[in-house]
DNA sequence: GAAAAAAAATGAACTAGTTTAAGACTTTTA
DNA sequence: TAAAAGTCTTAAACTAGTTCATTTTTTTTC
């Protein structure tokens, strides 16, 4: 994916909800840092600061914790045309507790603390869009963060293949048993079952 | 409490994250709609559509739903200087699925979904104040999401009673169970656990 | 302040999800 | 392309959390 295709796409998904003129298009992709990811590499690493925040032109991540027995937990699987990064170590510069690793060859565009900052006090109109953005995926964490403590794993599951039914196949059933938290074994239980009804 | 101490508390809320001139305040101010909920009334009934935006003065509210069989799942309480509604609803205007009532006596100031594009366009600013408030709501529930689904109902409970010390003592611990999302049969038997220890 | 209603505690029988282990299948790497 | 590493399936024994039923305690209401 060459350099135009990627900056068309982040135009486009900013320009869902702000109108930008030419020059601040052109002021806003100078503010980005475009980045490559192999698959099994890493973007973050717990222990570090988070330095920038994401946005996914290609491939496919998983962003992680590992608890106290070394089990992974997936908070979110991370695609083209989707926003990733660990917000609060960003914001706050604390240290930050997830892995970010890639589970396709990915490609993003990334934005540093420092021009976070310049973006709202150059184009003011960026505070509306993260406005929208954050209201947005606050909307969706709700719905999730009911969900993990109302619905059983195997409701979870097939709410998952509803909501994204393509990422199903370019994850594996380990990682999606993470993701709905679960063990491997039961998540495979499920799948069969599920699939003979 | 009256109207001055009402404002203030707001105004408080929001001057944490951007400074207003007295005449914002002003403006701000005629924008809101004061309201009062008693004790085991609703403030909001699944099936409506969410007309409000909600900060509370004084009180304690619970906003949860109702699953297939009946069973209450409490999203969040809302006390004194937490913003509540349904954002969802109040948003794209579908109805909400959420009831939310006073388990206090309770006053709150609300801003419509007129008055709250108004802002926007009257005191730009609000747009950072939003921003800056959704991006911590999200951090919370992000953390919240993940906690759900990877610790146990003892290690939930642990962790609210360690982030909200002073709400346990003021809420049952029925409402409790349906916010950690277990039996109060089993949040008894975790209460009694966690105090023997 | 007595009666009624709701909340909390306790226990026994049950179910959803875990653990451990082993074999079959797939993907990665040299 | 063979070997190694990782993923998926299956099954038996186990644990966290549920369900149902009963009693005690606390709160609400008139």
């Amino acid at each position: 994916m060459n350099y135009e295709q990627s900056h068309k796409l982040i135009l486009d998904n900013v320009g869902r909800f702000i109108d930008l003129t030419e020059l601040e298009k052109r002021k806003y992709i100078s503010l980005l840092t475009r980045v490559k990811v192999k698959k099994k590499s890493f973007l973050m690493q717990a222990g570090e600061t988070a330095a920038y925040e994401y946005f996914i032109t290609k491939g496919c991540l998983k962003v992680y914790t590992l608890d106290d027995n070394g089990a992974p937990h997936i908070s979110m699987f991370a695609i083209e045309d989707y926003w990733t990064g660990d917000m609060a170590s960003f914001i706050t510069r604390e240290p930050t507790a997830y892995f970010i690793k890639a589970t396709e060859d990915s490609e993003l565009l990334g934005i540093s603390r420092a021009n976070y900052q310049l973006l709202f006090q150059e184009i003011p109109k960026f505070e509306r869009f993260y406005r929208i953005l954050y209201q947005r995926s606050l909307i969706a964490y709700i719905k999730r963060s009911n969900h993990g403590i109302s619905l059983s794993a195997e409701e979870r599951y097939i709410v998952f293949k509803k909501n994204y039914p393509n990422l199903v196949n370019r994850i594996t059933q380990k990682d999606l048993a993470a993701y709905i938290g679960i063990t491997p074994e039961f998540m495979s239980k499920i799948i069969t079952k599920v699939n003979r009804m």
